[in-house]
DNA sequence: GGCGATAGTGTAAACGATTACATAATTATT
DNA sequence: AATAATTATGTAATCGTTTACACTATCGCC
């Protein structure tokens, strides 16, 4: 490995002279200056930025924890923040917990221990950031999920304005035995339901039944299917995430109930497929580009100014409406 | 922070001991060592990785890089390599490159500066592993996409093999004006052509088109709308990834035109979806919870034994016959 | 009881950068 | 021309570990 002392030697210099060339942050001769940067294109140097980090207690990068990889809301929120993140210089490492409070902790501690100049993060359900070694040692910005405190930075989706929207659709549609299934493992899906629950009592309606489940394709199709043969059966269900939306759609399908016409179906996240079943599915599409950069300047300011108050951004989703809750 | 220096100091003996114990790499007298985790549990301490990496040169990271963090595949991949991983005490860094050979260099170096243990890597076209820096420095597994060199271990699917059973499947189903959009970013796509153009000529047919483009779903779309359009349009379409199905699904639904009556549409990855769009899709699925435990495994080996000779693991696809490919 | 092995510990030198401090050379100021 | 300020560079300490080397104490063996 070439060092910054091969350099100083192929240059004639101290190894300080070298550091303060690369990092321009100090009066230069300009001849010096050319003989270095000679000598570190000549043995292809590359600082090591293990040593720097270690020294300077810092790093050009940030994490992102998310809370399941595969769900495509995250996934788009990913290419966001690496976007805008690539744009300053800083390179994201990505994380998932798959829920999961111990590798929740083990990647928090991890990313803490390589310096990384702050993290974007959808905490699950036990976080708690106050019983947290790395509160306030390192920048974060919340996503996705609220989290009771009111000294760190979140960027969320008006959950109750989204999920009252949607439900109303459906009642203005015609619908009147609603069900909902709501993900219990974030505050999200509270908040989705609170929605919920308050569009049904504005207009004097009472919900069939509401869930509680883990968020999953096959949980949201069991809960679906359990709902959908009982006598009393109702004529949309309500989902607060993609994955239980596919489930309820698969359920549906499979009990040979017609869609929009015998049962409808709406969720949250405007999936690949969303659009491209039969009938497509009405959702509320929530703006991920804006999350993900929003999150990411947030961080930034936050990063360049450890004690600015904190903020909280709440963005508004937007309703798409298909043929999945057209009406009866 | 606290260090291993306060740890000493706590414990009364020297660093060397602390380290020794936490390390257990060296006989300890059963009191001392008691006292020094004693002093590391009272300080609340934890070895701060960067200086140990700087130190050891290495550490217990493993980089995954995927050229679209969106396509399904590679997020699968990414929860088996974790899993993998998590089992072996290694955390993963999930890198996004986006089919950008920059981005690649970039998060490719990085990875090397940060001292991973080894990269598991879906390379772009242009990569070439020989021109590059890291070459022969940090562990390489290449999944997903062959590249020509034979001193560097692979996981990859028989893609030729697969690609020629689907062909042949729409070929048997009574389909004979076949079309297949290739993904143009990958090697991928250049074999499943190959297999695609030999069970044609197997069976003494000729392609009615076949494009080379990017893997996405909006390339898949327009080629696909074209296709449709024209006057000898396929009855069949062939497609080598996910992201060019769902393409040319949403074209043969807006063309007006029946599945699988007036026209097949198959191709590769079981996503979420594509069960449940009406017809679900005839697929080839990936083995890809064994193709990421199988490249994590070989890049532990290689890591352990570096002068290993190099393997390549071949695995099978599996044909998931639907709807979408059943015939006239 | 003498001697070689091994257990148990400490001292100090790495790893590869940055930077406080010192110093020499140049320029500006009076 | 003397002094102050600034430019340009070097020396060496530092970040927090691991580990080669040195040393003493203990043990087993003949």
């Amino acid at each position: 490995m070439t060092s910054i002392k091969d350099v100083a030697k192929a240059a004639g210099v101290s190894t300080a002279t070298v550091s303060r060339v690369l990092a321009n942050n100090a009066p230069i001769k300009p001849e010096t200056r050319e003989r270095v940067l000679k000598a570190v294109a000549d043995l292809n140097y590359r600082p090591n930025l293990i040593a720097r980090s270690l020294r300077v207690q810092k790093s050009a990068k940030i994490g992102l924890v998310v809370s399941d990889i595969r769900n495509p809301f995250f996934t788009a929120i990913g290419r966001a923040v690496e976007d805008a993140a690539y744009e300053q210089g800083y390179s994201v490492l990505m994380c998932n917990t798959d829920e999961d409070p111990d590798k929740e902790e083990l990647y928090l501690n991890l990313l803490y221990d390589e310096n990384v100049a702050g993290v974007i993060f959808s905490p699950t359900h036990q976080f708690d950031i106050h019983s947290q070694t790395y509160n306030k040692k390192m920048p974060f910005v919340i996503i996705d999920r609220a989290i009771e405190s009111n000294d760190v930075d979140m960027v969320l989706l008006d959950n109750v304005a989204a999920a009252y929207e949607l439900t109303e659709h459906l009642i203005r549609n015609g619908y009147k035995k609603l069900a909902g299934l709501f993900g219990d493992a974030s505050t999200t899906g509270q908040e989705r339901s609170r929605g919920f629950h308050k569009a049904l009592k504005d207009h004097h309606l009472n919900p069939v039944a509401a869930h509680f489940i883990s968020p999953r394709i096959q949980q949201g199709y069991e809960t679906a299917m359990n709902l959908l043969n009982q006598p009393n059966r109702p004529d949309a269900i309500f989902t607060s995430n993609s994955m239980l939306t596919a489930g309820a759609y698969k359920a549906a399908r499979d009990s040979k109930l017609k869609v929009p016409a015998d049962v409808a179906v709406v969720g949250f996240d405007d999936t690949t497929w969303g659009a491209l079943v039969d009938p497509p599915i009405t959702v509320i599409e929530q703006p991920t580009e804006e999350i993900g950069r929003t999150a990411t300047e947030l961080l930034f300011q936050r990063i360049q100014e450890p004690s600015r108050s904190p903020k909280t951004v709440i963005l508004k989703g937007l309703l798409i409406a298909r043929g999945s809750s057209k009406g009866k």
